[in-house]
Formats: structure tokens, C-alpha cells, sequence
DNA sequence: GCGGCCATTTGACTCAGATCAAATGATCCC
DNA sequence: GGGATCATTTGATCTGAGTCAAATGGCCGC
């Protein structure tokens, strides 16, 4: 209950105060028209693991922008075949999967505790065409969200299963070095079902792989802590693909 | 060089005439404001084969929008390995690789006859904040853009090769079908190769693959000619995952 | 029409990763 | 702390798609 005290206080920051302010939205902003931005962010209350912030289906109503902890995103097909298309840290945008079609392709839900801007997107497109910049800002984190859905297609067409996760390893700590994190110690909010429905393989398949990493040397596995020992040859695998010296190959 | 002159006049045509009205920016947009739009747009040549709209690393000037003929978008690693990405047809956008970090992250490459509407971004991002609804409608197709990634994503997570195929097809029904074009008579623009790379096959299980669903009678295959037999069928495959009757999967 | 070039198909074989199954480890709740 | 539950690891086996290789077909320019 003194959780949720300490949280409100921590939410009352304004877009203005926000940590993430280099990430999100408001980069580039004028701290002149920050304000007029803050004015439509809601901030919502903490959301736990396994939360949903929103379902398929559902309307377009939002943008979010994960402030706090991680989220996925699934989508599910006829059969109730679900699977991940997306991890979502703080400063990433979440929800663009509606714009298309006016409601929501993906359940979006939390992996850890978490919380998340909500931006109205009625009012965000007002203000965007009434700020200059914003829109422009709009656009360039949306773009943001492209080049991570077109890194993980590349992950996808990558046939061994040694180098998708390696691919994988090393965008989560270039992504974690982004947030000012430590990259050489990862802590993955996310599964091995996760992972695995994320890299088109099976959990086996992504616990042997993350077992052969450790025993060359790259990595060390503790649950779901990963520490990067060999930064250099993790980076060498992820830019590897077909016509690489076997040796660094998993 | 007739040729030529027939096209130029075909180029003429205003956003106002175009046929593809209803697919592209300007749906929902007012007469009104449509010349506005109008203005900024500019009608490009025709594009032979194999020509470049963008390469990778060239600045962002403008978007673009397949007006006719059709597209694919490359991705190309430091070893030179590349991979597509997607396809466009027309009254699909191409180029939003760019906005994230400001110059393209890809190739987009002519893969018949075609021709394309170029829109700067300034210019766009200028009108859009002046033209109500616009805005709106940018956002909506660049969701519609980040649907077909998704979607992309989703094939790439189906482990059978078979499944992949349907799902390619039968995406290509209804994104022809959209066109007004005859959706049981599929032209394919692109090679057997970029169709593997795109599923995340080798150019052998896609030529075997259309075997199988020829002689299972769900389609009947003349070099780039797919005619589709049977459309449920191939409807009930593309929906088909894990837990279907093993007699309806390839 | 003919020859050459490239795209596609077909065949034989191999292997990486899926599948099935069972053991181990972590976490939560009383 | 102990037991139940779920996540993860480990092992053994099988198979679908990759690889290598060769044949066929289509298209272009001459």
C-alpha cells in the first residue's frame, strides 16, 4: 500500500522531469511547448505482470509510450496460435498496430511491473499539427518502431538458430545501453517461450543455444540473467550470417 | 519512344483523377484539399526493372507511393547478404525505412515497368498539419504499412514451409483483390528467389512447394502464372497452423 | 532458328532443429 | 520449511528443409 503512494508521486513527473525525455516524444521538443504536450499525457497507474494494456480488437483510443519495465505484444491467429512480434522498453512506442485499421491486430501485456504514458491520439494529432516539431518527432519514433519490426524480420530470415539468437542477444544490449543500462548484464523480462516464439523457435532450441554460448565463452546464463563476457565475439556472431569462419559460429 | 509520350500524358494525371484515389493518401480527403496535396506531389518517370528508387544510406527526402507496377524492399547485411523485406503494389507506401534515423535503411528496387508518385517529406509534413484529415490519413496508411509487417512477421514465425507459401499467396489474393484485379490469376513480379528470401526459404522448397499445392489441385502454376483453383482451400491452409487435419496441410 | 545465359525444376543426401519424454530447478503460498 | 506448480534444462530420436548437383525450360540477341 506504501507501493502505490511512492508510484503516484513518481508518476506525477511531467513529461518535462521524465528520464526518458531523450527517448520519447518530447526530444527535440522546446521546452516552451513541452507543456502543451504534458497537457495530454496521461499518466496511468502501474500495471503488473501479465497485465493487458490492450487486447485485439479493441479500439484505437492511445499511444503508449512504456515508461517503465518491458511489454510484449502477440498476435493471435483462428486457430489461438499466438506468438510474439514485439518487445517493448521503456521510451519504445506501443500501439501502432491500430493506426491501420482503427482497432487494435495484438494483445499488448506487461512482463514486468510496469507503467506507460498514455497519449490520447486525438489530441496527439491535434498537437502535433499545432507544434512544430512534433509531428516530425511523431514520425521519426514511429519510423523507430518500423526499424525494430524490420531488424526483427532480418532475425527471422536468418536460418541458424545459433546466429537469431545471437542477432537477438546483441539488439537487446545495444537497446539496453540506449536506456543508459549496464549492456554487459542483461536481465530479459521475457520467457523462453517468449524468446523462442519471437525467433521462430522452440524453447529447447533457445535453451540448448543459450547453453552452447556458455560453454564457448560469450556468455553466462543465470535464469534469466545473462552477463556478456566476450561483448566483441557476441557482436562478431550477430553480424555474422552464411560465409563466416565456422569457429565463431554457434 | 511513343512510349514515352504516352506515359507523360498517363503522368499527368492529378491525385484528383488517379485511379488509385481510394487506396492512397488522399482517401477521405475533400476535393478541396486535394489539389493542395496535389501540388506537393510530383509525378515521377516510368522505372524499368531492376531500377533503384532508393539505396540504402541515401538521405530521406520523400515518400513514396507505388502507382503502378510493383516493388521490393531489401535489407543487406555487412557480409552482403541480403534479404527482402516486402513488397509493394500499388497504392502501398515505400520508403518510411528512413524516418527513424533520417536516410534509408534499405533498398527499393523496381521489379517490373513502373512508376511511382514522390512526395517530400517536408512538403507532406508541412500540408498535413495545415490539411485536416491528412494528417490522419498519413498515419493510417503507414499503419496499414506496419500491418503488412507484421503480417510478414507472422509468416516467418509458421515453421512449415507449406504454410508460409499459403500464407504468401494468399496474401497476394487479397492484396490483388483490393486492386480490382482479378484475384484468381496471380502474376507474380518477383522471382522464385525473392519469394525465398522473403519467406525465409531456399528458391528449391519454393519451387517444390508450388508443386506440391499443384498437384494437390489448390493451384496450377505457369512460370510466374499462379492461378488459384481453389480458394477456400488455399484460405483454409493460410489459416491453418499446428492443429489442423494433416490432410489439408502441405 | 540457334546458341547462350539465367531462372527454375528435379533428384539424392544430410543435418539442424523439431518433437517427445523425463529430470531438474525456481517460485509462490500456506 | 514443504509441497505444488510452472519454467527450464537435458536426452534421444525423427523429419522437413537445406545443400549439392544436374537437368530442363524460357528468353534474348544475333
Amino acid at each position: 500500500m506504501n507501493d502505490s503512494v511512492i508510484d503516484l508521486v513518481r508518476l506525477r513527473q511531467s513529461c518535462a522531469k521524465c528520464t526518458l525525455q531523450t527517448l520519447c516524444l518530447p526530444a527535440n521538443i522546446g521546452m516552451e511547448n513541452l507543456d502543451q504536450l504534458d497537457r495530454v499525457v496521461k499518466n496511468r497507474r502501474p500495471m503488473q505482470l501479465g497485465d493487458y494494456l490492450y487486447r485485439s480488437g479493441q479500439a484505437l483510443g492511445a499511444l503508449f509510450v512504456a515508461r517503465e519495465g518491458a511489454f510484449k505484444t502477440t498476435i493471435t491467429d483462428e486457430q489461438g496460435q499466438s506468438q510474439v512480434i514485439g518487445f517493448h522498453l521503456p521510451g519504445e512506442l506501443i500501439g501502432l498496430d491500430a493506426l491501420g485499421t482503427g482497432s487494435h491486430a495484438c494483445d499488448a501485456q506487461a512482463l514486468t511491473h510496469a507503467n506507460v504514458c498514455e497519449i490520447p491520439l486525438s489530441q496527439l494529432e491535434t498537437v502535433a499539427s499545432q507544434v512544430p516539431g512534433l509531428q516530425h518527432q511523431l514520425l521519426r519514433i514511429i519510423g523507430q518502431s518500423i526499424n525494430r519490426d524490420h531488424s526483427h524480420l532480418e532475425m527471422l530470415g536468418v536460418k541458424s538458430a545459433g546466429d537469431r539468437m545471437a542477432l537477438f542477444l546483441h539488439g537487446m544490449t545495444e537497446r539496453y545501453a540506449l536506456l543508459g543500462r549496464p549492456s554487459d548484464l542483461i536481465v530479459l523480462p521475457m520467457s523462453r517461450q517468449d524468446i523462442g516464439s519471437y525467433l521462430g523457435l522452440v524453447i529447447e532450441t533457445v535453451s540448448r543455444t543459450f547453453n552452447k554460448m556458455q560453454e564457448d565463452g560469450v556468455i553466462s546464463v543465470h535464469a534469466r540473467q545473462i552477463r556478456i563476457l566476450d561483448p566483441q565475439r557476441l557482436a562478431s556472431m550477430a553480424h555474422t550470417t552464411i560465409d563466416s569462419p565456422a569457429s565463431l559460429r554457434i
